[in-house]
RNA sequence: GGACGGUUGGCGCAGUUGGUAGCGCACCACUUUGACAUAGUGGGGGUCACUGGUUCGAAUCCAGUACCGUCCA
């Protein structure tokens, strides 16, 4: 299939397009269920529905192919189970906000509009609109997860709201109702007077905001003074039922048990006492207003204290006896500076302070929260929290890094039970009906018939919809078929590794562990991943709202899905919490994969009509067991960091091989080889080992450019009947190809070449003109080394003619030297230019070279570092200082030369 | 308020069990030789946030402070 490789840097746009189609057609993302080979799973944390996939999902996306790709080459079974959540909030808000525009133009002749609300069609129709704005938008996300180059499980795709999932949920609620862990509850929650539901604590987002404290005075009725107590909410207090004060608190015992008038309304409330006070703060009393803070409902259950209710749903004030006629059905906030006004002038308002406290914000639309009294649905947590702490104070759930262990004990050990209810309509409605003509109520999986008690057929299922996350906390078995014994249940699950963003730990993680724990009775995954957050470049938070997020698929176009999976993989999960975004990484790593790709050319230029062979090692030159063993030492690296999920040092250790190595070194090296190669010539094996090897050891990463590179190189016989490298084996090290001896010659050898360079610029010889060179050395090991790599030295130093001498021998005339080992290296200095600009560089490089000398000096001349100090290490520092005279007597005696010019 | 993470050359980051700092970008100079100028070669640049302690010796270990960030209340 293929045709020419293309000339010209990489070009990542066709490739990604051509391997994309090719993978898919040839169905390459089945699942295959052998039952010989080991398994790994992974579920995808299923993404929002109406989401765009982020910088988040993005990292997290290349993290999980990674392991997936890597896993599926080291020859195991793989599942990597997609899919999406219907995001009960996010849609129905999308939806009506899109119902609202269609609504509003249709209306614009007409003089008045109504703002339209799903009330208007009913449930009914409005959960068929989602459903048709579901099948056209509700997939976008997965499909822009196909730029990244993801091998998903894709013929799996699931859906929270796929017939099997909702039998699953069905069967976990009526399950726990029935064990009576779900209960109905009349109580303060979290309430969005905008979205108009009750929230769970952990879908309340906690901001600073600037406010203030009022200290109002209330009258005692005796006429006997006041007490003054400290609010941030004036404008609840028409819901004050009474005011509190610590019972130990000398300042105000003697007012306990009196009663206090309610400032503006004149309401009689009494004065009470209880532990939950603190005396520290504002002026140590408290009003008390149970039906709008979660706190006082506890100190008001207490007291035996009524609830009433002063601002309704959508955060106005009641229209009731409670609340003065001029207040009612205003905003909340409007009340709060009208009732200052007011208190202000009945002389109430002790003082007015500036005030920053945390506010709770609804998380999917920012509104203030309002806590209100409601009947919600709880699932009772302790029972469930304390097998679920166990799993991971056991070790059998592992977190990576293993600190977020505590984010998440931490949480779990303070649990509150879960409000679980949602004043929703799209999600899954409760599955609890009540009888209408016995009152029984039950939970049922499917749609009741009758009464379970009295057979009636009158039965009225209950409004509400699930949370979201209730359906989440099912996903990774929900998603193979539980509560069936599917085939799929029994070889994937438990899975194997989840990778998620940290800010998801209790809202998800969390829950999906006592979840798969209570009904399955087993961990969901072994290792947690938190990986690092992106930010903008100066450390915000992206947010599509402040506009600063960036978009991965802008990214993807610009620089390549293989250089952006670079950058992903290169932050790892185990270094900073947090990562800045920068373009200049992906323009980096864009650099990076068109030089693989040019090295690529190369190879492959070199490999016509080669057919694969096994190395001789009896044939290999010096820089051929270098790279070699640079090669299986990079392997042997490459194989412990996957299995530390660092992939991080994966990412550095292939950069710097591939670059630093084989490019800059090998394969100048090789080219020279390539010239005089004759039959027995293992150049064009060894370039194939590696250069084959390392796309297949690149390719979990980077799997465009790997496939497409490894799709021109010729195939030994193993390897013939593959037809993507996605299922070719993942490279393992090779012992035989160590060799450290060869690492040490081929160090001295670059830096006999790096030394003539150096000097060949301190010294401006023009980069053109071959220079001559002198090597000295009476070092026997060191002449047979340059003797027999005397071409290579030539071509990588420029140098046309080498000349290598004994120990004290010296070029004729002047030269410039430096000392490498044993060796000195000398270029003759006829073609000497700048003699200023010379002087001054070797001027530098004595002072450094002095500093040096005078640190080890320092250290060498402390008795307590002789006495202490290991012996090798003294050696070494003696060895050091050794070097570092060297090094000045050959400045010096070049400065001599210098000056003598 | 509690917990966690970060602070290393202009920017982004590495620094394994303590022996006196590396990489990429940017910068300076040289080079368009047949894989690659999205390149090659050489070079300059850091008292490792601050204070104190342990140690012969601290970027590295301990304590505290400051600033930035995140999570939980």
């Amino acid at each position: 299939m293929q045709e020419e490789l293309k000339s010209g840097p990489y070009a990542p746009k066709e490739i990604e397009a051509k391997w994309t189609k090719y993978w898919f057609d040839s169905y390459v993302f089945e699942l295959e269920m052998d039952p010989d080979k080991p398994r790994f799973s992974v579920a995808l944390p299923p993404p929002n529905i109406t989401g765009n996939l982020h910088m988040g999902h993005a990292l997290n996306g290349t993290l999980q192919d990674v392991l997936i790709r890597l896993k599926r080459m080291q020859g195991y079974n793989v599942l990597w189970q997609p899919g999406t959540d219907h995001a009960g909030i996010s849609t129905q808000m999308v939806v009506e906000r899109q119902l609202r525009k269609e609504h509003d133009e249709k209306q614009k002749t007409a003089e008045k509009k109504k703002t339209f609300s799903r009330h208007d069609m009913g449930r009914e129709a409005f959960i068929e609109q989602v459903w048709k704005w579901r099948k056209q938008y509700g997939d976008q996300i997965m499909t822009q997860y196909k730029r990244l180059g993801v091998s998903f499980t894709w013929d799996r795709v699931a859906f929270t709201m796929d017939e099997e999932y909702v039998n699953a949920i069905y069967r976990v609620f009526v399950t726990l109702y029935n064990d009576g862990l779900i209960y109905r509850g009349h109580r303060v929650t979290n309430w969005c007077p905008r979205c108009l539901t009750s929230l769970s604590d952990l879908e309340v987002e906690h901001k600073d905001s600037k406010g203030f404290l009022y200290h109002i005075k209330y009258k005692l009725t005796d006429g006997s003074g006041h007490i003054t107590i400290a609010t941030t909410r004036p404008e609840s207090i028409f819901g004050d039922v009474a005011v509190a004060v610590h019972p130990e608190d000398d300042r105000y015992k003697k007012f306990v048990g009196k009663k206090v008038k309610l400032p503006l309304t004149q309401r009689e409330i009494p004065v009470i006492a209880d532990q939950y006070v603190d005396r520290e703060f504002g002026t140590g009393a408290l009003k008390i207003t149970p039906a709008h803070d979660a706190n006082d409902w506890e100190v008001g259950q207490r007291h035996k204290l009524e609830s009433p209710v002063a601002i309704d749903e959508h955060g106005k004030l009641m229209r009731n006896e409670l609340v003065p006629e001029q207040f009612q059905g205003l905003d909340r906030f409007k009340v709060r500076e009208a009732v200052e006004k007011e208190l202000v002038e009945a002389e109430l308002l002790e003082e007015k302070k500036d005030y920053t406290h945390g506010v709770g914000h609804c998380e999917r639309c920012a509104t203030v929260i309002e806590p209100y009294l409601s009947e919600q649905w709880y699932l009772k947590m302790k029972e469930l929290a304390e097998p679920a702490m166990k799993a991971v104070e056991e070790d059998r759930v592992q977190f990576i890094p293993n600190r977020y262990a505590a984010t998440y004990l931490d949480w779990m050990r303070n649990i509150r039970d879960w409000n679980i209810s949602r004043q929703l309509w799209w999600g899954h409605r409760i599955p609890v009906w009540t009888c209408k003509s016995c009152e029984h109520e039950a939970a049922y999986e499917s749609v009741p018939e009758a009464c379970e008690k009295c057979t009636s057929k009158e039965l009225s299922q209950d409004e509400d919809v699930l949370d979201t996350w209730f359906s989440s906390a099912l996903w990774p078995f929900a998603t193979l078929g539980w509560p069936e014994q599917t085939r799929e249940m029994k070889f994937f699950y438990p899975t194997t590794v989840l990778s998620t963003a940290r800010e998801i730990i209790n809202l998800w993680v969390a829950r999906m562990i006592f979840m798969s724990l209570r009904f399955l009775g087993t961990i969901p995954f072994k290792h947690v991943l938190i990986h690092p957050v992106i930010q903008t470049h100066d450390g915000k938070r992206m947010s599509k709202s402040k506009g600063n997020a960036i978009d991965p698929i802008d990214m993807i176009e610009k620089y390549g899905a293989d250089a952006n999976r670079f950058w992903f993989a290169s932050m790892g999960v185990k270094g900073d919490q947090d990562v800045r975004f920068r373009e200049e990484k992906l323009e980096e790593y864009k650099r990076f994969v068109n030089k693989l790709w040019n090295a690529g050319k190369l190879v492959l230029a070199n490999l016509e009509g080669y057919q694969p062979r096994g190395v001789e090692q009896d044939q290999l030159t010096l820089a051929d067991r270098w790279i070699l063993d640079r090669y299986n030492s990079l392997l042997d690296k490459l194989q412990n960091s996957f299995n530390n999920y660092d992939f991080d040092d994966v990412a550095r250790d292939l950069y710097e091989f591939i670059w630093d190595y084989f490019c800059d070194w090998y394969l100048e090296i090789a080219k020279i080889q390539l010239a005089k190669d004759g039959e027995g010539g293992q150049t064009r094996t060894v370039l194939y080992t590696i250069f084959e090897g390392l796309m297949r050891a690149l390719h979990p990463i980077m799997p465009f450019v790997t496939e497409e590179l490894w799709s021109y190189l010729p195939k030994s016989a193993s390897f013939k009947e593959i037809d993507s490298i996605m299922f070719a084996p993942y490279p393992r090290g090779d012992n035989r190809f160590q060799d450290k001896k060869a690492n040490e010659k081929m160090s001295y050898l670059i830096k006999v070449i790096r030394s003539i360079r150096n000097i060949r610029q301190t010294f401006d010889v023009p980069a053109r003109t071959e220079a001559d060179v002198f090597l000295a050395m009476n070092n026997d090991q060191e002449k047979e080394l340059l003797t027999d790599n005397l071409e290579a030295v030539k071509r990588l130093a420029n140098a046309s003619l080498v000349t290598i001498g004994k120990g004290d021998d010296k070029p004729q005339g002047k030269a410039a030297f430096a000392i490498v080992s044993d060796t000195t290296v000398f270029i003759p200095l006829e073609k000497l230019i700048d003699v200023a600009k010379t002087r001054e560089k070797l001027m530098q490089r004595l002072t450094a070279k002095e500093k040096e000398r005078d640190r080890v000096n320092d250290t060498l001349s402390n008795e307590n570092f002789r006495a202490r100090a290991p012996k090798e290490k003294v050696e070494e520092q003696e060895a050091s200082l050794a070097e570092v005279m060297k090094h000045i007597e050959s400045i010096n005696a070049q400065l001599e030369i210098l000056q003598s010019t």
